[in-house]
DNA sequence: GCGGCGATGACAGCTTGGTGACAGCTTCGC
DNA sequence: GCGAAGCTGTCACCAAGCTGTCATCGCCGC
């Protein structure tokens, strides 16, 4: 799952980023609105952290751009806590939720794992597919009761997997899902690679990665068609 | 679904066809408005994604040509941020729909589709007919409730076919539709071997393939006259 | 019955994906 | 700080399977 964390402090930013690079996510920053809006035309974000008072505007302009855009992607607000007008103000432009400032990098993270929950429609964080069980929150893996350990890297490639499961994901996608702008320069077969590490640790638990050759990957359940 | 790509910058044009052939179109690209004229000349597309800044002059002019030849081909225009004059000109003179650059592949693919399924005149991206289940946006075929896995290829001809359902396709029509300029050199029967292929894995379904010696393929849903 | 179009099995080339080994880097414990 | 452990991503080589050609056979229409 990829975020953008559109916040002009830097140290913020970073440590944002930081943060839930580690919970998995793919992070990409932008320190400006025309920032924001670039990435925004160039790729697709599962939620967008956004910081209200920016150099070049308030980040209420982006949000009502998106939403009248049709944009439906969830929104996160950061307002001083001084800004109660502003935070009210955006939660009626569509925003998601909102954290005030400054904020515990855990209680983001929560935040963030919410609303990415909301949008896939899951009302719990923990899947059960077959022999496998993946909590996405904790980080936990186990197959067939047996914990197993995964990387950073894994568990986010089995995010994508199983958020999308029964539909082939082009290996572009889950690409934009791994990696964000600053690792574009990895490798065509970095993929392939966590394919494969992947797979290692679901073999036998009944669900499996498909290749589909020149169209993608695909999360299949054993006995689900 | 064969696409025309008018577009001069040579990486955009090639990721853009990349991303579209790998999703089942076939992609002809036309780097001058020169070349997008001979192009059009020459067959019919599904769909015309055009940049409007051409070396040889604007991609309005091409459009306005197309437009008062009664040409209704959906265009995709591309545009940059700031010319929200020749957008809106654009929409005006007979566009369809419009991009800003720079975008993401996913959202020009999703785009597209969505012009080749107003065309179709289709609510949805997925078709159910008899036995079959196809959703070319998830690459996922389905015959009798099992799925079937199909190639690029395959997937290509049958969107073509699931298209223009109970009308007879001509052979060269489904010929351009798979392969674009750069494989005019494919030999004559590879058509009918994808509907050989294409035939095998959709036997059961209740859709037939039926051969019209000398006039095309047609496809045809059992008790559907 | 003949001509020609279409069907189909076999095959080879080539693209695409799989995988083991390895080196750099980060992280964490001491 | 230092060292070790493990995560990451690259490379090279191998395997798989998609693709399109060819040849042969069947079959339809005339």
């Amino acid at each position: 799952m990829r975020l953008l964390i559109v916040e002009d402090t830097a140290d913020v930013a970073e440590a944002a980023s930081a943060s839930l690079g580690r919970a998995g996510f793919a992070c990409d920053v932008a320190p400006t609105l025309a920032d924001a809006r670039a990435c925004a035309g160039l790729t697709d974000y599962g939620v967008v952290i956004l910081d209200l008072n920016l150099p070049d505007g308030s980040g209420r302009d982006f949000l009502r751009e998106r939403r009248r855009a049709g944009d439906r992607t969830p929104v996160l607000v950061l307002t001083a806590q001084s800004a109660v007008e502003d935070r009210v103000g955006a939660l009626d432009e569509g925003a998601d939720d909102y954290l005030v400032k400054p904020f515990d990098l855990r209680e983001l993270e929560a935040r963030v794992r919410a609303l990415t929950r909301r949008e896939a429609g899951r009302a719990e964080n923990r899947v059960t597919l077959a022999g496998l069980d993946f909590d996405p929150a904790a980080q936990s893996l186990r197959v067939n009761g047996a914990t197993v350990s995964a990387t950073r890297r894994e568990l986010a490639l089995l995010n994508l997997l199983v958020a999308n499961r029964g539909r082939i994901m082009p290996k572009d996608r889950l690409f934009d899902g791994l990696f964000g702008f600053e690792n574009a320069d990895v490798g065509d077969n970095a993929v392939e690679l966590y394919v494969a590490r992947l797979r290692k640790k679901l073999s036998g638990s009944g669900v499996a990665i498909e290749t589909h050759r020149g169209l993608g990957y695909r999360l299949e359940v054993a006995g689900d068609g």
